[in-house]
DNA sequence: CTTGCTCCTCTAGTCGCTAGAGGATTTAGG
DNA sequence: CCTAAATCCTCTAGCGACTAGAGGAGCAAG
């Protein structure tokens, strides 16, 4: 009797997933927990392989674990439609507008305090200085 | 005998930073312990108050608590060289600027999809679609 | 003097992993 | 066939930076 599909460590190199990693996903119920060898050792097919590669992909756009689990189980149920799948695109590109123009602020900051730091001593440095400062921003993430 | 300084909600108000954040900075001795009322109340001074505005806005900019240690013992000890404190916040600078390129291409990713959804059903969704892909990215954070 | 707010300490939980212990299994080489 | 190395298993604990809640004490206003 042959067993198919691949260990978790091929599993892991497949999809820049680390293996402890993976098992945490089968742990909250994310990846569905595969077929296991003789020996109890996971083994992952294609099916198994597409959905941790979409997970990856859907955290590498900065979904949180949340957001993923509803994206999977629309994509589990593809007779709905996909307003919520959309809706949840659309919080995220909102909070990656918001996050991009906190950190052009930012950048411009931190610009000034390297520029400003004239090699010194800390009493005059900008840097120190320019945290001191109370000043009003938008909130970063 | 009267006792000066604002208490903990008030430095919250103050602040910006919650209640409890304050006190968890004080537990790993970011922010010192201040002095107690006869009811053993913390009470908050100017130098509290301006050293928890150096930190809100430290961690607005995005600094670790352990960069923000640094930072701050640098602020304690004056007479040292801005070197250190020149050199986080180039570091920090660089992670910035990574940061806003992949956030920018997450944005048109983000945007790809959105557009792409047609209202019709999952089976047809692009979000998912897209999603699904395996595609290859510089790391996020 | 009582009501209701603030404050105290303490423990435990959050998220998304990561690290390590201690043991079983599998694979490659001799 | 046997051993050594690599991989895998489960389990517990830890990270950063908080957040939430329990259970109790202090304080200010009516």
């Amino acid at each position: 009797m042959s067993y198919q599909g691949v260990p978790i460590g091929e599993a892991a190199r497949q999809s820049e997933v680390k293996a402890p990693t993976i098992r945490y996903y089968e742990e909250i119920g994310i990846l569905p927990a595969p077929d296991r060898s003789g020996g109890n050792r996971r083994l992952y097919g294609t099916a198994d392989l597409r959905r941790l590669a979409f997970i990856r992909h859907a955290r590498e756009l900065g979904f949180e674990l949340g957001a993923i689990r509803t994206l999977l189980s629309l994509q589990d149920h593809p007779d709905q439609p996909c307003a919520t799948a959309d809706a949840i695109a659309r919080v995220r590109l909102a909070e990656v507008e918001q996050r991009i123009a906190n950190l052009k602020a930012l950048k411009a900051e931190l610009e000034r305090m390297v520029n400003a730091c004239a090699q010194g001593h800390v009493a005059q440095c900008q840097v120190i200085e320019t945290l001191a400062q109370h000043h009003q921003h938008g909130r970063l993430a």
